[in-house]
DNA sequence: AGTCATTCTCAGGATTCTCTCAGCAACTCC
DNA sequence: GGAGTTGCTGAGAGAATCCTGAGAATGACT
């Protein structure tokens, strides 16, 4: 992306392959250096070896719960900030107490957008990262990180978690195409498997409310996906 | 080509020998190293030995499926990306997750452009080329990969998919004289039977297009083929 | 449990593309 | 100059793609 400025160290320790693989490979693709563990034990070698600036983390992994973990690495975490994964049912109700600090979770499955912007949110919290400015503009529109808030020439505009990623990954990538499985990719999350045309159906959502305010900002690439462009004058 | 800079290395990975045999000849006239396998064990054990940059992999191989492939490749995979080769029909969905992690897919048949085309920006998103601006320039007609935009003398021009791989394979090869067969080959699906005549139609569609600009850039070469030519002063 | 907002599925209709065809124009070679 | 070949282009059928409204499924909140 157009972040060069990352440079940071991120654990991954899940013990499903797959979680792992996709994730890796969308952390370094944002210029994080990136380890991975599949077992809590294999988790606090890497620690002391790898001394990342942040970690994610499963809660079940086969050998201890993702909690052990983080207490057994005591003095040695040294604020450390992790990210919990956790499956939709139960459990929710553990991990939101034990996010004390500079904590986070997400319940699986999640999209790897949500995923990236929780760490860049967190690092720049625990003020490892350049604080640069969680604020998106395009043309009339503007997109705040930190708040949510959207707004076109002023007025705001009210998007639901969907239209809001959607919106927020079209303007981090202003002008360029975006192929329909990058979209699904990135917005949706990473096990979807349902019909492709969800994207159209929040496109035309998007439409319909940032149009409201102006000229049309989001075409549509024929066989390819879509695209923000200026409005022509 | 003009690009002597790629000298990367690409591992083919299909059992049709007929596709492999397109696909390599196609890469190998582009400039990049070529090997092949025609089985999920031959990968692996090229990729060991070969140390690919880029991967092109059909997900349905006599052995194994091309998914098996990428995770058995493990840590020796190293962030190599992978183009996915699938069938039309269904699959789209098991496909899904991968343009996150840098990987891509495209469904069989494709046109050897566009697989060009991907591998360029694979390569250049991962940082192993050089980031030539994926703009491609010819007299006053610009063309940008990231947008899709063509331009004439600064004035937009809008045009179809087949239009713009058609252009975009001529300024590709400027000056150069490209006959029919190599445009059909290039720009049309590579199992494309039809009418050869269709050709004809979409240089008329370009030039229409392009020539409400500026004086005419394509050039007949009767009985050979067609050639971007700066007009005579 | 009941309400509400959100997300996703689906289908009809509208639009746009692709390719074929046919007649005419331009060129080549005798 | 004439005959044959090759290329140009407008028209149109069929296919692919996209848009959008309506409603079912899902999950969040009270």
């Amino acid at each position: 992306m157009t972040d060069t400025s990352s440079d940071h160290r991120v654990l991954v320790v899940d013990d499903e392959p797959n979680i792992v693989e996709v994730v890796t490979m969308a952390l370094r693709f944002q210029g994080f250096e990136v380890e991975t563990a599949a077992t809590g034990r294999e988790a606090l070698s890497a620690v002391s070896r790898f001394k990342p600036h942040l970690m994610v983390l499963d809660v079940m992994l086969p050998d201890m719960e993702g909690f052990e973990v983080a207490s057994r690495l005591g003095a040695q975490r040294a604020g450390v900030p992790i990210i919990f994964l956790t499956a939709r049912d139960a459990t929710e109700d553990k991990v939101r107490g034990l996010t004390g600090g500079g904590d986070d979770y997400m319940t699986k499955p999640f999209s790897l957008e949500e995923l990236v912007a929780r760490i860049r949110t967190i690092l720049r919290r625990t003020g490892q990262a350049s604080p640069e400015s969680g604020r998106i503009v395009f043309e009339d529109l503007e997109l705040d990180e930190e708040s949510r808030e959207v707004t076109r020439g002023g007025a705001p505009i009210e998007l639901t978690a969907t239209e809001y990623r959607l919106l927020r990954y079209l303007m981090l990538n202003p002008r360029r195409v975006m192929t329909r499985a990058q979209l699904l990719d990135h917005v949706w999350n990473y096990d979807f498997g349902g019909d492709g045309r969800v994207l159209e159906t929040y496109i035309s959502y998007l439409r319909k409310k940032l149009d409201a305010h102006g000229p049309s900002l989001i075409k549509t690439v024929r066989g390819v996906g879509y695209a923000l462009q200026a409005p022509r004058a």
